[in-house]
DNA sequence: AGTATATAGTTTATTTTTTGAACTTAAAGA
DNA sequence: TCTTTAAGTTCAAAAAATAAACTATATACT
């Protein structure tokens, strides 16, 4: 979340880093991915320190990560995620998947992936844009390309 | 690398970042993907201090993530990466992925999967376990359930 | 009405990390 | 021989994280 040396660095990944790259807002997003939580909710489950909770929610809303919104009836408010935070999905779940297979001991939860219409167990893959058809990722080769911005 | 309260957390997501959720130990891996690399090409690379990067360095043999082999013919050293690391690349191409999509400014660096054999784009999707067929993002549920290690 | 509890933080002091810059050691090159 | 390269180590200063107590306001209980 702080300017660190490597947010100089031209890489997405250094960026996206700078952004979510903390201890602690990769595990907020997950909490928050579970519905929208109140600030003792969140400290609670995750122990995080108070004050530093109160930080990283502010910077977190301030790089458009949570919305926070006062309850209906109330005066307690509800950290919701925006759209940009919810497309950090995929980044969540495959750290997700990583950590379950090469945790020591096995047991312990896991996060499953399932369809919601079959129940049908699902996964992140590589896919073929073109036709959306699964590639081994041995299979695949990746590139660093100078961006031409014509968008 | 360093013990957090949230190693307490059973989650897959949290033993995860506690493994590589350093502000960092990615971008290491990120540089080693490219190929093996030694300290000081790793130190120019990141702009990390030099005995910080010595101490991640240690942590990551330490973890399983990197190994340490002496170059033929010479007294230097260059770090490559294990099993355990390799498997990190979808986590890593999410990041990337997300970190292009939500940066401000559009140009930059973009990273670019294809398909060895055909030069086809390739991108990170929710597919079927069971038929390799693409699932919208918006179709899938996650659900944290305790194992039954039966493993 | 008075007291206790809940919520959402803030404040302060301490500990831990990170940074930056200089230093070390050993070999290789000019 | 003198200089450079490589792979670190050492040390001091700055920044960040932790822990625990404190605040303010509102509702709930007796």
């Amino acid at each position: 979340m702080t300017t660190r040396s490597y947010q100089r660095q031209d890489c997405p990944v250094a960026h996206a880093l700078s952004v979510v790259g903390d201890q602690w807002t990769i595990l907020i997003v997950r909490d928050v991915l579970g519905g929208p939580k109140r600030f003792d909710e969140l400290q609670r489950g995750l122990g995080i320190s108070r004050n530093l909770l109160s930080k990283r929610l502010k910077q977190m809303v301030e790089a458009g990560l949570l919305a926070r919104r006062s309850l209906p009836n109330s005066r307690r408010f509800a950290y919701r995620l925006t759209p940009k935070a919810l497309e950090l999905r995929p980044a969540i779940l495959a750290l997700a998947e990583w950590g379950q297979n090469w945790r020591d001991q096995s047991g312990g939860t896991v996060v499953e992936i399932t369809e919601k219409a079959t129940g049908e167990q699902v996964g992140l893959r590589y896919c073929r844009l073109s036709d959306g058809r699964e590639v081994q990722s041995d299979a695949i080769s990746v590139q660093r390309l100078p961006e031409n911005d014509s968008a």
